[in-house]
DNA sequence: CTTGCGATTTAGAACCATTACAACTTGATT
DNA sequence: AATCAAGTTGTAATGGTTCTAAATCGCAAG
């Protein structure tokens, strides 16, 4: 599970589409967010990946990790003051933070919802995204 | 129209729900964000107050603006890495970033659109708040 | 193969927004 | 006037991120 990235061919392809190289940091950097579906900061990261990569620098995981949203592979999501957080989820969705725990999820945005919040902008205004951001608590069964 | 504050017994009154007094400085920091509607950082907010106040302190400003998030007149608003700005805007609305210039627009949010959004929360996730940030580029007339 | 060379990685310094701290001031209450 | 908590101030500390300069890597030309 720790080391192997998903679909390493799409992820070699990706960086070359921007001009980019794959290399063993990216890899496992990528391998990192995809095996679990949180938001983790690049600290998190760092600490994941330093068991694939043991002499892995942070510079290097913020390197990746900025390489990785480049390519469009990876959105960079920044809700609150405090460290960026790192989301693969390449779908459209939405972010729930739950303030208790700290812990982010995603929510599935159908396309007809996100239109009706698009339609929403006046004449002049031209979005190239969208985010949108619940913030609250989680209770009970979800 | 620079130094005086819309309405100086709404916001004693509302820091004094929140069991916090006026003070000179949270007036004029008050006035700051209400005489332009722009969402300024507290820099900013620093660079405009010292013509009131020419002796406050940047950590001052900050008190102010926490004192005033705290008794919801004003919102702190998070889109980016980068510093925090601030919107005096009660009204339910969403934000607009302009990628090439910086500034950052108020859009209306209707009720409709809003309770819409949050219905694609499954249940289990109860919602507090809600952010919608639209990133693109304003053109010709608006 | 070797060598050349730009891309990448690395450790550590620098940066910048924010928060923490401790001394001072203010102003309401006795 | 003396007290006391809340607020202000300058400055130090913090924490996430970016910068820098020196190694290292890996493809490509010779
Ligand atoms: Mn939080
Ligand atoms: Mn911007
Ligand atoms: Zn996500
Ligand atoms: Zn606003």
């Amino acid at each position: 599970m720790s080391s192997s990235v998903i679909n390493p061919e799409s992820l070699a392809q990706k960086l070359a589409d921007s001009g980019l190289r794959n290399t063993p940091q990216r890899e496992v950097v990528y391998s990192a967010l995809l095996t679990k579906r949180d938001h983790p900061t690049a600290d998190e990261v760092y600490a994941r990946v330093r068991s694939d990569i043991s002499s892995i620098s942070l510079a290097t995981v913020y390197n990746c990790l900025e390489a990785l949203v480049q390519c469009h592979l990876v959105r960079a999501v920044n809700f609150e003051r405090g460290p960026t957080r790192y989301c693969p989820n390449l779908a459209p969705h939405a972010h729930f933070h739950d303030e208790a725990t700290g812990a982010t999820f995603d929510i599935d945005l159908p396309s007809e919802i996100l239109s009706k919040v698009t339609s929403i902008l006046p004449p002049g205004y031209d979005a190239e995204a969208v985010d949108i951001i619940f913030r609250g608590k989680t209770t009970g069964t979800r």
